[in-house]
DNA sequence: TATTGTTATACTCTATAACTATA
DNA sequence: TATAGTTATAGAGTATAACAATA
């Protein structure tokens, strides 16, 4: 310590008088969401009896629905996921029976991914759970307070990320 | 396939015609939020002083400043962390001379956290780049939507989180 | 408090096979 | 053909962060 006051009176025994900056960080608030949102939903595991899909499940799952068959290539393009990791999630995603992996005939290095019946069907299931999810979270905000929250969030992410510019072209999941 | 359709011409060859459920669900867009900010987080990088500290210490060294000394128990208690994982972020911490841990007199289980000198320093300038960050990231809101925002967050995070409630018993920094 | 271990996510690097283009 | 370059998938390894069990 650079000052010479007693140690029986530290100066800051009482919390500052500024209001804590990063309380009002942006950055910050919604990394205590997204630990919020894990805690919420994260006790649930995998898809075999019910539980919550993970979010790059989810999200693959969701964009072989929207646009298959796909590539894994073109479904890592849409995700911006890394697409060695999309391996273990297609993996699981076929073993759970929610897609097919078939050989591109034409390019028999790429896969052919499609849902299939269940993994439309796990689809809606997986939507219902998130929808009953966010009411769960999202509870304190009025109606019109929720669709300002989703405006407000779709264009910050669209403002760094073409993937949600309303022209996008290579939209993730829709 | 449950259906007997050619082939050649697959039911899903176009989007589907209903919006995309999760593309409105806050917590897939809090989740991309967050993939954004690491990214730009990452980038922000300078070589001065080694960038940005990561959220964990950010958070426990802010803790510190504004409520220290503090054992490690009362740090994690504000915080939600782990006590074990508290571990090796003090040491770091530590390690980098941003707080002392000092064993306490009257019960030598606990330490004494306090931060040093250098620890406001580097406090005070991690604030200042997590708002240029956050200038960056939320650059197309206007100022009340940003107020707004802030609002929201805390509102949900209060719902769930006693430490965000308004007369909140232990508020994780201020 | 501290340690050890596990899981989830994301990133880097490398390997193999299959495709494309060209000499 | 033969060769070189590129792409699609796969795997190993590393890093952060949360969580559990135990010393």
């Amino acid at each position: 310590m650079p000052d010479g006051s007693p140690p029986a009176a530290p100066p800051e025994s009482a919390p500052e008088s500024a209001p804590e900056p990063l309380l009002s960080a942006p950055s910050y608030l919604v990394y205590e969401l997204v630990r919020l949102i894990r805690r919420k939903a994260g006790t649930t595991r995998t898809a075999d009896n019910g539980g919550l899909l993970r979010m790059p499940h989810l999200m693959a799952l969701a964009c072989v629905a929207a646009y298959g068959p796909l590539s894994q290539r073109e479904v890592s393009d849409r995700l911006w996921t890394d697409a060695g990791d999309l391996v273990a999630v297609v993996d699981a995603l076929e073993r759970d029976g929610l897609v097919e992996r078939r050989r591109d005939p034409g390019d028999r290095r790429r896969y052919r991914l499609e849902v299939t019946g269940p993994g439309r069907r796990a689809l809606a299931a997986q939507r219902d759970r998130r929808a009953r999810l966010n009411e769960e979270l999202f509870a304190p905000l009025a109606e019109q307070e929720r669709a300002d929250l989703e405006d407000m969030l779709l264009r910050v992410l669209a403002h760094h990320d073409p993937r949600f510019a309303p022209g996008g072209a290579r939209p993730p999941i829709a």
